[in-house]
DNA sequence: CAGCATCCCAACTGATACTG
DNA sequence: CAGTATCAGTTGGGATGCTG
C-alpha cells in the first residue's frame, strides 16, 4: 500500500480530525447546544421543575419523540433527572441538576451575547445583501 | 375549515414557533455556533489572518466547498473580512472583524466551561450506561 | 399520561471535477 | 491559488399509530 491516492491520504485526513474533533470537549458541547431543541428545555427548566406534557405545552411544536429524544440525552449526561410516580395515570418529573443549572448560566452568557450584538450581524447582513444585489443587477 | 384535526393543529404551532425561534437572537447565533466548521474557522483565525489555503490545511478534513461556504456566511454576519489581492495568482486574506473577535472570546467562554465540566458529564454518561446495561441484561 | 416503533421525506454533507 | 458546479450518500426530524 505504498500508493495512496490523493483522495485516500484526505479521507485519512478526515478520519483522524473527526475523532480529533469528537474528542474534544468543547466540540462535544457545541453539538449538544447545537440541539435545536437542548437549549429550549434547558431554558423551560431552569426556573424549576416540569413535567412531560408541560414541556411539550411549554415548548409548541416539539414532536414527542424530539421531546424525549432531547430529554434522554440530558438525563444521560446529567444535566437533568427523571423522576417517575407510579401513579395512575403515570406522573413523571423533569429537574435540572446543579450541573443543568451550571448550563443554564452558559446558556444566560450566550443569550447576553446574542442580545448585545445581534444588531451589528443584521446590520452587516444588510449591508452585504445589498453589496450583493448590485452584482446581481 | 372549522375542523381542523390535531395534527393540522400542530403544523401550525410548529410553524409559528418556528418564526418565533428563528427570529430570537440566541436561538440564531446557537445555530451559527452550532455549524461544525464555524467554532473551528474563528479559532483559527483567533490568532491572525490566514488565507485561504492555510484555513484549508489548519482546519484538515475540511472540503473547499465546506469551508468556502462556512467563510461566506461568516463574512455575511460581519464576524470576518475578505481581502482580495489580485496578484497572479490570486491571493485571498481572511481576518476577524471586532465583532469575530468578540465571538471568539465567547467561544472561550464556552470551551472554559466544557473543560471545566466535561468529567462530570462523562461520569453521569458512565453511570447511566451501567444502570442501563442491568436492564438489558 | 408518557413514551416507543416504524416509516419516510427533505436537507445538508462531502466527494469529484472543472474554471478564472 | 481560490474557488464553483454537480451529484450521490447519510442523516435528522416529523407523522403516525400503538402500549403500559
Amino acid at each position: 500500500m505504498a500508493t495512496m491516492t490523493a483522495a485516500q491520504r484526505r479521507e485519512q485526513a478526515r478520519r483522524e480530525y473527526d475523532a480529533f474533533i469528537k474528542g474534544c470537549p468543547t466540540n462535544q458541547l457545541l453539538d449538544r447546544l447545537s440541539d435545536k431543541w437542548v437549549s429550549l428545555v434547558v431554558s423551560a427548566l431552569a426556573s424549576g421543575p416540569m413535567r412531560y406534557s408541560d414541556l411539550g405545552r411549554k415548548i409548541a411544536g416539539v414532536s414527542p419523540k424530539m421531546l424525549t429524544q432531547t430529554l434522554r440525552a440530558l438525563e444521560r449526561d446529567g444535566i437533568l433527572t427523571r423522576q417517575v410516580t407510579p401513579s395512575v395515570p403515570v406522573r413523571v418529573d423533569y429537574e435540572l441538576t446543579p450541573l443543568g443549572h451550571s448550563l443554564a448560566l452558559l446558556l444566560m452568557a450566550v443569550k447576553d451575547w446574542a442580545e448585545t450584538h445581534i444588531e451589528q450581524v443584521h446590520e452587516a447582513r444588510e449591508r452585504y445583501d445589498a453589496a450583493n444585489e448590485e452584482q446581481a443587477a
